[in-house]
DNA sequence: TGACTTATGGCACACTGTGACAGTTCGATG
DNA sequence: CATCGAACTGTCACAGTGTGCCATAAGTCA
């Protein structure tokens, strides 16, 4: 990896970073780009460079763990009941919590807070949510052997998913330590196997 | 109604069809607030006052089947299982389509051609769902006695309820008449049911 | 070192959204 | 029907996000 990557990689960070404290200080919205860059003497154009846009700031670790899931769900026999390798590919996500740096679990936590003072920002996680649901049911879909704009069932099947995922992150409310979320996030899966009929993934 | 009222109906079903010609002409990006004012022949300014944001003008269905839902809900006893209650809910939103003008039926079906043809207008969609989860979970915690911010099954059985919802509002694809729409909304309420265990919002 | 690629900064710009103020239209009341 | 107050509208100025373009600086490789 050369002098370049590591650069940008650190650059990037240090975007984050600042603007996670920027937001936590001062609230989301009153917090402008150009603060942001000038937190870490970056113009404002270059910010964009690195993140899309301001709303992109709070949804990498959405984009982390749709990452995540897709390898995981890639490594599961095509012959597993669909509902089994997505909550395969969730539990890859918790795992991957346990081998996060302290500086990345300190940014999840940061970003929790965050979530948690401004409701709002829920939103735009559940829209990405949206983007992801659509991959999911496609490569679902594909295992089905059906079409993905048509197999409603397909939707269904991801859309629980990702509410036990979604439920798990958002709730509680006022959970402080890492250890505490990822027990109550395994819990909230379980719960959900739970509330689903037996063989309920494997009709037509 | 006085005739105040009645023009400013007026002007907001002008806005409205204005925008959704707009949209599908030329697409959602590309058309500017401004021309959407211009063809309505009001000032951009009073655009926003009609409609809070551009985002605003797709997510009017949404907010008018949340306050139908929320109304519905109301009226169940608040001893019925909670699942049960949100899914009437639910029958409700389909059952005011039943009623809706001719006009509102293709808004409707604009709408959804929008929505097809923009995927990521699903995820504004989908923001304004966070936000309509929040609300009935706490409605629903309320009636289990429970506090809303720390009972994640309550988040659970509106995520499901609304994950329903959402499948049957976004798939299939390409379907045109609002009979055959809404035949596949219902089966995919029956379906979701379905695949649930007998109960399981019963829980404590 | 020199040539090549890539990141950065600065500039101009289009668009969304808001506050403030002035002018207009509507409704109610006598 | 005249008039006063309330609500609606347009104009202007402005902050903020996000993008295209071009010149410059920094890293990479021979």
């Amino acid at each position: 990896m050369g002098l370049r990557e590591r650069k940008k990689e650190k650059t990037r960070a240090a975007i984050l970073d600042a603007a996670l404290d920027l937001f936590l200080e001062q609230g989301y919205e009153s917090t402008t780009v150009e603060q942001i860059a000038g937190a870490v003497e970056i113009s404002p154009r270059t910010f964009f460079r690195y993140f899309t846009s301001k709303d992109h700031l709070v949804l990498w670790f959405h984009d982390h763990g749709e990452a995540i899931m897709l390898d995981a769900l890639a490594e599961r026999p095509h012959d597993e009941p669909p509902f089994a390798s997505l909550m395969s590919g969730l539990r890859a996500v918790l795992a991957d919590l346990e081998e996060s740096t302290p500086e990345d679990v300190e940014r999840f936590l940061k970003l929790r807070r965050l979530f948690e003072r401004y409701p709002h920002l829920v939103g735009l996680s559940a829209a990405r949510s949206a983007e992801t649901q659509r991959r999911l049911a496609a490569e679902i879909a594909a295992r089905r052997g059906t079409d993905p704009d048509e197999d409603q069932f397909a939707h269904l099947i991801v859309a629980f998913a990702l509410s036990a995922m979604r439920v798990g992150m958002e709730c509680p409310r006022n959970t402080t330590s890492m250890a505490e979320i990822k027990e109550r996030m395994a819990q909230t899966l379980e719960m959900t196997e739970r509330c689903l009929r037996p063989g309920w993934d494997q009709q037509p």
